[in-house]
DNA sequence: GGTGTCTTCAACCAAGTGGTTGAAGAACAG
DNA sequence: CTGTTCTTCAACCACTTGGTTGAAGACACC
């Protein structure tokens, strides 16, 4: 498990059992049985993947009994937006850039090699 | 290569080759060849990168010559960004009732703590 | 104490993944 | 046509993963 943090979170909500686990989760914290209850796999398999889960930091158990109740941490989710957000604003701010540039283009120049493709367009 | 769209983008940003792909594609277009330069891996092996990146959407492949220019789609962040916000969203919520609770119950202590952890469940 | 319930640990297995090497396609330069 | 360059395809290997079964820990109840 010596994967960084952003990769063991991208990693954890790569799977749709664990997806579901975590969306029932926002309703309320719940207990392996109970999470392990509406699929069909055994408990162990959800256990396993729980363990994924809180390795990404995305839940944590306590203790109650002979119970562990399994509580979400949203605030992991934090990591995930601030690197999407960060390259989505760059990825958009040029292409802005790029649509400013075309459109002050005069039709007869050619200034840079076409190693850029300006035309495929298709970009919203 | 049959999972859903939300796990092919989660698992595609699971590596951090394939982030750091992502991440140099926001400043332009690249070969395959230019991406691979940077990483002591073989350029094969980025061609492999590239072919998950391209399966989950996040990356088209235009043809130029001989090379295959590869373009950053960010409207698949949306994707992500859709799913995280609405699960984010009703964790808070949940959390903000709960903080209710407690903050009508007499005896109040620490208004805002930063990493609270305000019981592990519902009151029995 | 013993028994039952909830959960995890251990060993195992089929399938997937990230990497390699080697060969093959595709398109330009001579 | 012959090379050269850029890229991908194919086979292979070590390692991980998601699943199973079976046994063991932890704790309440009798």
């Amino acid at each position: 498990m010596s994967a960084d943090p952003l990769s063991r979170v991208f990693s954890a909500l790569a799977d749709p059992t664990r997806r579901d686990i975590v969306a029932r989760l926002t309703t309320g914290d719940a207990t392996v049985g109970e999470l392990a209850d509406p699929y069909d796999v055994t408990v162990q398999a959800v256990s396993k993947h729980l363990k994924v889960l809180e390795d990404a930091g995305l839940v944590s158990r306590t203790r109650d009994a002979q119970r562990r109740p399994v509580h979400l941490e949203a605030e992991v989710f934090d990591l995930m937006t601030r690197w999407i957000e960060r390259y989505r604003r760059q990825a958009e701010e040029r292409y802005r850039q790029l649509d400013d540039v075309l459109r002050t283009m005069p039709d007869d120049v050619e200034p840079t090699p076409p190693t850029d493709r300006p035309g495929t367009g298709a970009t919203p």
